[in-house]
DNA sequence: TATTGTTATACTCTATAACTATA
DNA sequence: TATAGTTATAGAGTATAACAATA
């Protein structure tokens, strides 16, 4: 059984008869109920990372780095002489798509590929020295505004719980 | 300084003197160093959203639901008689784009659209019969299955204070 | 034959400007 | 003049197929 014309036609005459009771025409925008929304993990999972990654873009915007192409910094710097697959691999991010991300990080000299010389189809990976440079100064932006809002805002015991549940879900689930 | 061209060569060849340990030829793809990378709050988020994304569409599958029109749907049983404006931005979609959103959900008769009759710009939303429907046995498997496999993993307890500090950053971030 | 980096391509999300019809 | 819904469009992000060089 579907709605039928004439309830859709009673439901909006009915908003119309709730309405006016504040105070003839004050915006009355009373607030949405979220209901079982907000009981929905995925759903605060999604609004609180784009929160954070907004926060990131912006405390780490003098270096102009997104989150991305931090974790692939963080990454040649823990593992120089990996090659394109492996970084991608570890970061999820598809080895077709990683090219375009390389290049903008090599034309900006934060990073170079060198033909691997045991395997010439290999790029070997590594960061530069202004990479370097430019990761070190980004750790600062990143621990000592970022990641000390999350502290500030949650507690250190708390934001560690958080992380290893985070952590968990990530690669458990 | 920038790296030279000799120190990207001698790091090359660094890698091939280091590689052949384990057995003449054997895969060998020691795991990467994640490094700082598993202290970054922001990375743990995204990669458990995209977990937990995942398992949601394994879950609804049957129903063809992807978690936003999902939450448009509940929002709509919860909040009858509001217009595409409200929905979307208490969602946080941006209006054009809510609009293919909605007619998708249309054209599968899940919800429908009436103009208001106090003020004829708006479109007030409201689910239809099959809506209500298809969202009652979505909401079933969402809990029976996702929910329940991370309630699994996580525990109660953990679960509700991962839920908590979650709609904190959403809210107070 | 298989793999690395690459190109091309497509599809989804997200973002902004501007139009129309109403107010 | 301002607002609701809409269109067009552009840019990220993500996905797959296929090619050249190399193994």
């Amino acid at each position: 059984m579907t709605v039928s014309k004439a309830a859709v036609v009673d439901a909006a005459k009915a908003s119309r008869t709730v309405r006016k009771e504040p105070a003839e025409e004050a915006t009355e925008t009373s607030p949405l109920h979220l209901g079982e929304l907000s009981e929905l993990l995925g759903y605060s999972l999604k609004r609180a990372q784009l929160k954070v990654f907004e926060d990131f873009l912006h405390c780490v915007a003098p270096l102009q780095l997104t989150p991305a192409q931090f974790s692939v910094l963080l990454l040649l710097e823990k593992n120089p002489g990996r090659n394109q697959t492996e970084i991608a691999n570890t970061l999820g991010i598809l080895r077709p798509n990683f090219v375009a991300m390389l290049d903008g990080l090599e034309s900006r000299d934060l990073c170079a590929r060198a033909r691997s010389a045991n395997d010439r189809r290999s790029h070997i990976l590594m960061l530069t020295d202004k990479g370097r440079a430019v990761l070190a100064r980004a750790k600062k932006l990143v621990a000592s505004k970022h990641e000390a809002r999350l502290n500030e805002l949650l507690g250190p015991a708390n934001r560690a719980a958080l992380l290893s549940m985070l952590t968990k879900i990530a690669r458990e689930f």
